[in-house]
DNA sequence: CGGTCTCTTGAGCAGAGTCAATGAACGTGG
DNA sequence: CCACGTTCATTGACTCTGCTCAAGAGACCG
């Protein structure tokens, strides 16, 4: 993806492909939802998008980049609880309800495209094909939601890494399909932890173990994945929650 | 709420309850809905409504009794992911993917409404209210997941349960408003940690203590709670998660 | 060159798990 | 009505995964 393609009519296509992969999408809603009237944003050094608490107008696309949504217990303590990559409407649940829940937040840069939440809603509202496909959307992050509550709350915390791993190799290879091998992540082992439910101290010695064992090799923040299948055996990891298994399916690799 | 109006045309009253609950639904909606067409099913001694892998043509209200959606790792280890009260739709996302990733499962004995998927996406298409409510409804759930990746992930044993403990006493209190302030819990304790990402033998061991504290009182599966200003601020709940802000308020108790 | 952030490592601790045994409650068939 | 099996709750003793606290080492940046 190039830079200069995102001030164009096509710079939401990162949505139209997510919401393909979802369901069937008419051509003159795909058509609709390009000519949406949005505003570029750009956000520099992990800005927040939304704060809890804020009242939210828009709906927002991450076009580039990487966000996360977290919350905080009374104590102070943070858990990441979803993450977004480009194509992902990132603040749904925000827009509906008016008010933020939750702080939604980008990693280093990002690119996002703004969109007044009634223009969105109208969208919905007036054309059923979408108004499906942003359910089903919907539908999926809530099934994801749901496999990280299974992660953080039955899994081990090696095991739980490399589950947290998995997702973030298929989503991230969805997105943007360049080496589906390699994952730059760009989280600190602090974030890391505050994903998984575990402390940054202990994030590093189960990536240390991980190294020694030889399961990804790691390399700072950059994780290579040697062995796809035996990796998502030891993470219990299966995609089909990141699915909605009646849409098309595109095959990416045939190691995958 | 008596047996005999199961099988008029009121039966289907909690969903439109709980609809009403998350936003505006217009009367023909409300009659459209009243009339979908709809199977009557009971349940017995903890049967199944969905389970993992099996193709689902059906959407499931449910009408009375309690019902759990549950996961289970590689290693056997049982998670318990959703809650579910009379009024609540038990099955969006099995029927829309077509294949359940998860098991459903009532406890001692409920009570279903089965309309067919097929009919129950026309409703959504052709009524754009009754979708935007759905929507709404699966945006709700979501937000649920998350909070309670938040609650497994970072909240100790105690308050945990205690967060649990209010969430049961709300969406109870919602479904059947009979006395908010006396929990009759259908879970064993080996459940209970299912649902929280505990033992059965801890949760035992932090039953006791609250006890102990009276924080609560407890008599075998019945709790009562005595201050639910105090408890609430224990176990870091704020129930704004359950609701979507826009809607009308619905005021029950003073206390709360 | 000092400051800040992140990663790394060690030592000690504790919250929660495991294993195992006992009791209480309940249903069922004889 | 009793004997038996089953399911749950309870308790103790012991273990261990993951946390806390603390300090040092790189890396980067103004």
């Amino acid at each position: 993806m190039r830079s200069d393609i995102l001030d164009t009519d096509r710079a939401l296509q990162p949505l139209l492909g997510k919401l393909r992969r979802l369901g069937t999408l008419p051509d003159d809603d795909a058509a609709a939802i390009a000519q949406l009237p949005w505003n570029r944003k750009e956000l520099r050094n992990a800005a927040c998008i939304v704060r809890q608490g804020e009242s939210v107008r828009c709906c927002t696309v991450l076009l580039r980049g990487i966000a996360t949504l977290d919350r905080m217990t009374c104590t102070g303590a943070r858990q990441i609880l979803g993450l977004y990559f480009p194509g992902d409407l990132i603040d749904l649940q925000q827009a509906f309800a008016g008010d933020a829940l939750d702080t939604i937040q980008v990693f280093d840069d990002a690119i996002v495209a703004q969109v007044p939440v009634a223009v969105f809603m109208a969208l919905a509202r007036d054309r059923p094909a979408i108004g499906r496909l942003l359910w089903i959307v919907t539908l999926v992050d809530a099934a994801i939601a749901r496999e990280w509550t299974l992660n953080v709350g039955r899994r081990d915390a090696r095991t739980r890494l490399l589950h947290f791993l998995c997702e973030f190799a298929v989503r991230q290879d969805e997105a943007d399909s360049s080496d589906p091998d390699v994952l730059t992540l760009p989280f600190t082992q602090e974030q890391l932890g505050d994903a998984l439910g575990l402390t940054s101290v202990h994030v590093n010695r189960v990536l240390q173990s991980l190294r020694d064992d030889h399961t990804v090799e790691r390399d700072g923040r950059t994780i290579r994945i040697t062995n796809w299948q035996r990796l998502k055996q030891q993470a219990d990891f299966n995609e089909a929650y990141l699915r909605n298994t009646n849409a098309p399916r595109t095959i990416t690799a045939s190691n995958r």
